[in-house]
DNA sequence: ATAATTTTTTAGATAAGACTAAAATTATTT
DNA sequence: AAATAATTTTAGTCTTATCTAAAAAATTAT
């Protein structure tokens, strides 16, 4: 059994693993998790002991298979609460992410498999990240930047990667949501910013906003 | 904000005050969470801080106004998830204690209100207790020990004093659950057993048992 | 009323998880 | 290749919530 600090180490190893790949560097966790290097490397001492990572001083950490079993059933009870809060609780995208925080770490063998059949086995969460299976399995979304989409292009939004409520709320008020289709009218080279189609309406969006968007072309 | 721990110590005291009256002493608080005495001094040091209870060495503590309503409104979540998980996911009613234990500590102010709105602002738990409102008020029900129904008189049970589940497993054996009719047929002197009916069926039980249920006549 | 017992508190220790400051190691420049 | 910078680790401290053992107070029995 692990305590909920062992399994914020391991969920934030495990998004960093994605992204970045094996060898997570002691000071991309510190980060991650706002505290500081010296209580990482305790950390992972700990974990190593548990063979949950593979950790060698100085040399950055990568998880164990049971490591990754472990973070990605972490993520997966995430994603089913956040999925419940905004299905059956009237949540709206940018409220989840603090409850699902607390609630990740709910241990009951029965609950969570209760809870997947209850919302019908969903395959997303609310912002488009998949959410795995019993087994830790999912699918992986063809998806793209939409920073990365051409002039004249149409794509269909299909996740975001910033979940922060500051930044959904923004989505919001400029009505980007999942399934929203997306064209972009023009790019500005010097800046990277675009201006592009939301229904009827052209908006103007910066790069960082790009870059945080996934589509589906 | 209040810890686990704090919050722990907070709901037993509100419950060893509902049997008991004011003034409850450091065993049986150590008791009731299965902890030593030394560490109860402690925190009940550390709550009369909080002024969440009035505390005089020696002499045992009391909730304040402010504690018993931070203790009722964690019996309010407590009730609310047993509710969520036998109504919506399937537990039987022994099955919730443990899982409603680690759920009553979620904090969100958005959460428990919605819940109790997608469950339809239930009045019950699954073990006949009552769940207070937003307001912290619940009524009181009408009940008594089944032990202290006369022979011959009848009953209609409402509720269980012993939440654990051997217990409850043992009641479902015998096909009693709230709002099963209960008739006391007649009652031994010497060691308070009772033989009752249930629908067609005669048993015998203890007279622990009969202590632990509660029934309207 | 005094002795014995029980309850409660205090004092000091421990474990988990975090921190600061300094030392060790690795990476980057010049 | 040496010097500088950045990263990582170690050593030691702090807080929270426990614990044990001993002291203090209250209660009960003689």
């Amino acid at each position: 059994m692990f305590s909920l600090s062992e399994e914020n180490y391991l969920k934030s190893i495990y998004h960093l693993e994605a992204v970045h790949g094996k060898g997570i560097s002691t000071n991309s966790i510190a980060k991650k998790l706002d505290t500081k290097a010296s209580s990482v490397t305790d950390m992972i001492k700990k974990l190593a002991q548990k063979e949950m990572l593979v950790y060698k001083r100085y040399q950055g950490v990568s998880l164990t298979k049971l490591g990754r079993k472990e973070a990605t059933n972490i993520v997966r009870k995430h994603r089913l609460w956040e999925v419940f809060l905004v299905d059956k609780l009237n949540f709206s995208w940018d409220e989840v992410h603090d409850v699902a925080e607390q609630l990740e770490h709910i241990k009951s063998p029965k609950l969570i498999d209760e809870l997947d059949a209850f919302l019908d086995f969903p395959k997303m969460d609310p912002h488009g990240d998949p959410i795995p299976d019993k087994e830790g399995n999912f699918q992986k979304i063809e998806k793209k930047l939409l920073s990365t989409l051409e002039e004249g292009k149409i794509g269909i939004c299909v996740g975001v990667d910033d979940s922060s409520s500051d930044f959904l709320k923004y989505l919001d008020k400029n009505n980007i949501s999942l399934g929203q289709k997306v064209k972009v009218v023009s790019k500005e080279s010097f800046d990277g910013s675009l201006i592009i189609l939301i229904n009827t309406k052209e908006i103007t969006i910066s790069k960082k906003i790009s870059n945080n968007i996934y589509i589906q072309s």
